[in-house]
DNA sequence: CTTGGCACTCTGACTACACGAGTGCCAGAC
DNA sequence: GTCTGGCACTCGTGTAGTCAGAGTGCCAAG
């Protein structure tokens, strides 16, 4: 009974916090909220919810604030996740339509994603382990040098610079292009990753090194680990920890290895993963927090995306907005 | 005689407060500076350039402040465009040394420029009208839908989705591809795009479809308008001003436009262009500065590079950096 | 277990005030 | 005509003191 009075406290406090930024007293709580009891009971409750480490004051005589644990209990029991309204999921939807190619859909996405939930919005390009090589191209730029492009079922291209160390005519390209279309075109990219492979192996010269360096392409497809990052003007909100929030966000932000580290692992679809303050991998974010999940077609989790923000954030607006967003996406995919 | 000094006050002025940021008086500016006067006769100078519009007083009794018009002299008539050191040469050099393909070259340029400038660097892709089409690759997706994919001999790739509007089988698509291929493959880029108009009027149906397509994909590369962006990360150094200067610009990074018009009218490879302020063309960047200069193979000014900074900034190091880089980058290209 | 009362603490806003940096101007020196 | 020293004046900043308000903790009674 007082249990539950308690975390009914618990989630007056951080409801409260979130929307005025300012720690929250006894007296203001029970008036905003309809608890029937007196503030003195809630100082009561919250003395205990302050031992047991879900708040903490300022300074002593200041309302309490909300810590890390307090939002993590908050999130996990107190939560009930929105869901969207008709007209926002018809936005939503408008908003993604008509994006084909997989580098327009993310690019769309997290732009949704930063408006939604009006904080930095995180996407991870989608992996397509199940695309097939359409079609392999050789261009010659120098007498040494090759342009190699993949062409993918998805609609991605891949292409890259190959150093050859010794010059070719222009019949010895045609026929390694030829050589190499047959052993990747049309398969399944690990298929065509293991035919190249064999083929770097058993030939010598141009050959192995241009399969070599497919290979190595089609890897990088399979783990593409790429991420696009929008709405970075929400960091003006911030208002004031300038210094502890938004200066690492901002450097990370160009450092797609930690924004890959911060979704990381996230990779359930259908989960929304929040990770609060400390919990994260990432030691100056401390001050941060993220909420991601996966997505993908087929239910069939690829890759993630998610927010990043202040620890003092609308939670359940926000993950709701998430799960809708990467729902979304994955249903698009799927239709591809 | 008294124009001279009064110039060396200005510079002097303009360096301590870029040095400190804050407004500067006439007794620590005779201090500082080997100016053999007193101050009071700095003062009667001060008034002077105060009246003639090249210094402010935040209020009666601070420092003087320079000007955006203060900051145009200081530019136009006071730096000697420093030279980079031998080492700071050598840097450079490593920085972007064995970058091959121009997506390769930008991002690292845009990284170096903001490291040596510290602060927001801006770098527009290199548009390349002389590159010629290697290849055409149709790859159908779906029955009434097919990707195009263009190969240039400049190493970049250009690929559209194209909506047919009646399906397609495989025959059609093999005589299609060799239709277009034979009209676009191995011109200049602008031959091929009047090759696949010509055909986009003659044909009908599919082929008019993606010869459309393509001439587009050829008209966007040839005006490739796109930007990279980096050293977001300085923008936590602004301090005050925040939002002042901070929040437009960050608004602005991820609007390509925004970014383009900015750099806009800097095109000629060689000449440093410095936008102080309100010289700017968008409103909201009247607390910033824009340093830029063209770049581009043979100096043939295809493309603008630059920074983006407070007014208050060291325009004479910060120039000297852009006009560097643009320098390396033009004969790494001018090397391919 | 809840509640009202009470004493206590701390912040934030406001005022007052002295200090220092800087200015403008004037009269005299070069 | 130009520079300089002196002087009175202006303001912003930092310090100290005061005060009201919000909030707490605890205790005794319901």
């Amino acid at each position: 009974m007082q249990e539950e009075r308690r975390l009914a406290v618990l989630r007056a406090i951080v409801e409260d916090y979130v929307a005025t930024e300012e720690p929250v007293g006894s007296k203001a709580l029970v008036e905003r909220h309809g608890l029937n009891v007196s503030p003195a009971t809630v100082r009561n409750d919250m003395a205990a919810l302050e031992d047991e480490g879900y708040l903490t004051q300022p300074h002593t005589s200041a309302g309490r604030v909300p810590t890390d644990k307090g939002y993590r209990l908050f999130v996990d029991r107190l939560t009930t996740l929105r869901t969207m309204s008709a007209a926002e999921k018809r936005a939503i939807a408008g908003f993604l339509d008509g994006a084909a190619d997989p580098d327009e859909i993310v690019a769309r996405s997290v732009r949704l994603l930063s408006q939604l939930t009006r904080q930095v919005a995180v996407v991870q390009y989608p992996t397509l382990s199940r695309s097939t090589v359409r079609h392999v191209e050789l261009v010659a730029l120098t007498a040494e040098r090759l342009l190699a492009v993949l062409i993918l079922s998805s609609g991605r291209v891949e292409q890259r610079v190959v150093e050859l160390g010794e010059p070719l005519v222009d019949d010895d390209l045609a026929a390694l292009r030829s050589k190499v279309g047959r052993a990747a075109t049309g398969s399944v990219i690990s298929d065509a990753a293991t035919a190249l492979g064999a083929l770097a192996e058993s030939e010598s010269g141009p050959a192995a090194a241009v399969a070599g360096v497919l290979v190595e392409a089609l890897e990088d497809h399979r783990s593409d680990s790429r991420v696009a990052v929008g709405g970075a003007a929400n960091l003006a909100r911030y208002g004031d920890h300038f210094d502890s929030a938004v200066r690492p966000l901002l450097e990370a932000l160009e450092e797609q290895v930690v924004l890959l580290k911060l979704l990381g692992e996230a990779s359930d679809a259908d989960t929304v993963t929040v990770r609060i303050g400390a919990e994260g991998p990432i030691e100056q974010f401390s001050a941060t927090s993220v909420v991601a999940t996966g997505y993908g077609p087929h239910d069939d989790a690829l890759a993630a995306l998610g927010i990043v923000g202040p620890t003092r954030m609308d939670y359940p607006g926000t993950m709701a907005a998430v799960r809708a967003v990467a729902r979304y996406v994955s249903r698009i995919l799927d239709e591809n």
